[in-house]
This record gives structure tokens, C-alpha cells and sequence, in this order.
DNA sequence: TAGATTGTTAATCGATTAACAATC
DNA sequence: TAGATTGTTAATCGATTAACAATC
């Protein structure tokens, strides 16, 4: 049960056991790791090794009680007190990722959005209000925010990034195409749309 | 220079070098593996590894020509005809893509986006229409699309992809939440946002 | 020449998969 | 009991890093 560190090649695959697992009809009460192996397209010794990770363990013969492990999914990534958080470039892609990421269902809680563009600020989106970037520093340094979601141009980036690890912020989610500095203690996950596309035409080419 | 296969870890790290390079002053005609190792925080190995792959090669005490660097990396990305993409589901992530996403820079041509609401059917996205979504495998079928975008909600999706699949798609960019069956020739590129939350959630708690 | 830098071969590391023992 | 299934320990695989030879 819980160990103390997740791999981080792990914690990308719970998710998807997590919606898997919900999509089931409610009369499957119990369900095998090859079950799941097979219906997500992994291997069914990383299934048990995954699930080991953040349940109490299934029975053999049986599988896994599908309530609980939905249970313990669940109360694993939304536990604890909820991290604020706030995002930065109001362009379609920031409209678009405050409007459709599931930020509550993982702890979070967008408390702002921030935009340079004067025609966007005042503006809302959603329940969110969009500040002014320059008043960004202040207001994650008051509020206690803890991720930052970067979703400026590339030449913006950098000097936003900056903005949010100096007032304090422990995790940047970086949407835009550069590789960000940051002090040693702040994680930089890199969502880099640019790189996916330089994947997928590689293989067109390779074929 | 440009071996047979290059993995998919360099290949996502080839668009970081050229934007990087690209920002150079002009007057920056040559360049170490160090340095570029040092801006982007790789290796310098690794940076040596993933430029053999693409280009000819540096100079010892010398570096690597810049301008040869970024020539060699443009024409690995654009190289060959222009492959057709189709984007489906425009909700504000599949109008965001659309818009923001370099495309071209890849060597594909968005042709068309696809949506099943009858509010948004024959609106425009830039330059692109947005047709109806039953229209799907016509289009593709007739059109030669070799990439597909899913930005559906996760129910729709593995629909979607069928649709693709079957009228020749040979490769998924996929947004949504879930785990995509395809033929085995079809290469699936995940790009989960659920799973980036659980990292940085995770993360965060771990703290 | 000396030393900076490239490029290659070997070692390490982490993640995945295989083999197998434990158990209901 | 027999066999399905879990969970663990060992082997494999791919990617990264270290060591070192080559070269300008």
C-alpha cells in the first residue's frame, strides 16, 4: 500500500486505470490484472506493480475489488489540502486548457489566469477572472500558489517562469516550446506540443 | 548523418536544439556540444548522440556549424510532401491546436476539423473549416489523411479513431483521456494532460 | 605542440518483462 | 485438490552517462 516514492513512468498510467476502472458496468465487482492488462494495452505484471502502488493488493483466484481500487485511486490524487494554482497566456490554448483540464479531480484549484494583452484582461473564463501579468508576482507571492501553468509564447516564457519559482511557485506546467531554467528544488513537467509533432512526422517519414 | 531509426527520446529533443539555435545572434556562427548542452540542460553526450543523428557532424576544438545545424534540422522536419492531418473535435482545446500548433513546421497540412455539434459545423478556424463529423471517413478516405487529431471527449474517441483508422490514418494524436485500441501499424501518440496532473500533483504532495 | 572538442565504446541506471513462488 | 491469480525476484531492454580515443 502508498509506498513512499511513485515512479514517475507509473503515475502517468494510474489515470487511466482510474477512468478505465469507472467505466466499468457496477456489477463488476471484482476485476483481474489481465483484465485491465489487456482492455489498456499493457503488460499485466506492470498492471499488479502499478496498482501495488497505491492499493491494499487484490486476492488471487478473485483480482481486485473494482470499488476499492476506484477508492483508492481516486483518494490518492485528489488527497489532501487542494494546491493553488494559477495559469499564465490567455490565448486559445490557456482558454482552452482552464476550460477542459480536469484540475479539481488531481488536487488542484486554478485560483487566477493572467494575460499581458489588455483586450483579454478584465475578461473572464469560466468562473476565472483574468489579471494582469504584472500582477502576477504579487499575487502568487499573497496567495500561496503552488503551480504554475505556463501557456505564453516562447519569448515570454522564460521571464514568466521566472515570475512564478521566485514568488514561491514549486511546479511549472510548461506549455510553451522552450526548455525553462529553474532553481533545483522546482519540478519543470514539459507538455511540449512541438516535440509530439516532431515524433509523429518522423514516423510518417520513416514508413 | 541522418541514420535509419532515430528514437523517439532524441526526436523530441531535436525541436528544442533548432529553437534554441534559431534564437542565436547572427554573428554566432559556430557552437559546442557543451554550450548547447549547458543552455538546454542536457548532457553534452547526449546533445553530441542526438546531432549525429541528423546532421554531418562538428569540428573537434571547433563545434558545429550553426547555420549547417539549423539547415540540417529544418530539412529533417519539413523534408518530403506535406502530410494531409485532420483535427477532430472543436471545443476550445481542438480550436486551440488548430491555431497554435506548427503544423507546417512538421511537414502537415491541417485539411479539415471535424466536430459533431451542429452549432459549430460550417464555422471557421483560421483558415480552416469545420465539417460535420459523419463526414469523417469520406474525407479522409478520399482526401489521403495520414494523421488524425482527437480532441473529442474521452466517449467519443475510440469511435473517432476507428473512423480514422479505417480510412487510412496511419498515425493518433491523441488528447483524450483514454487508452486507444488501433491496428498494429498505426502509431498512437499520447498526449495526456490527466497524466501530466497526476505527476505534478503527486509531486507536489511528496513534498 | 597542447588542449579543446568531437565521436565512440563501455558502464550505469531505470523501466519493462520474464520466471517463479505464494495463496486462495 | 487443482488452477487461476497475485506478488516478488531476476533478466532484459533502452536510454543516459562515463571513460577514452581521435582530431583539428
Amino acid at each position: 500500500m502508498s509506498k513512499q516514492f511513485i515512479p514517475k513512468s507509473t503515475l502517468q498510467r494510474l489515470p487511466h486505470y482510474l477512468s478505465y476502472l469507472k467505466s466499468l458496468p457496477a456489477h463488476v465487482s471484482t476485476i483481474s490484472a489481465t483484465a485491465i492488462a489487456e482492455e489498456l494495452g499493457y503488460h499485466q505484471v506492470q498492471v499488479r506493480k502499478d496498482l501495488a502502488s497505491v492499493s491494499s493488493g487484490g486476492r488471487p483466484k478473485v483480482g481486485y475489488q473494482t470499488a476499492a481500487l476506484i477508492y483508492d485511486l481516486q483518494r490518492y490524487f485528489g488527497r489532501g489540502i487542494s494546491d493553488n494554482a494559477v495559469i499564465v497566456g490567455m490565448g486559445p490554448l490557456g482558454y482552452a486548457l482552464t476550460l477542459t483540464c480536469e484540475f479539481s479531480a488531481f488536487g488542484f484549484r486554478i485560483v487566477s489566469a493572467f494575460d499581458f494583452d489588455e483586450k483579454v484582461i478584465g475578461r473572464r473564463c469560466g468562473e476565472i477572472e483574468i489579471l494582469s501579468a504584472h500582477r502576477l508576482y504579487d499575487f502568487c507571492n499573497a496567495g500561496g500558489v503552488r503551480l504554475g501553468v505556463i501557456a505564453t509564447h516562447a519569448d515570454l516564457a522564460q521571464d514568466v517562469c521566472d515570475t512564478l519559482t521566485d514568488s514561491g511557485a514549486l511546479a511549472i506546467w510548461n506549455f510553451s516550446s522552450i526548455r525553462l531554467k529553474v532553481p533545483q528544488d522546482v519540478l519543470i513537467f514539459d507538455q511540449n506540443l512541438t516535440a509530439s509533432l516532431a515524433v509523429l512526422s518522423a514516423h510518417l517519414k520513416q514508413l
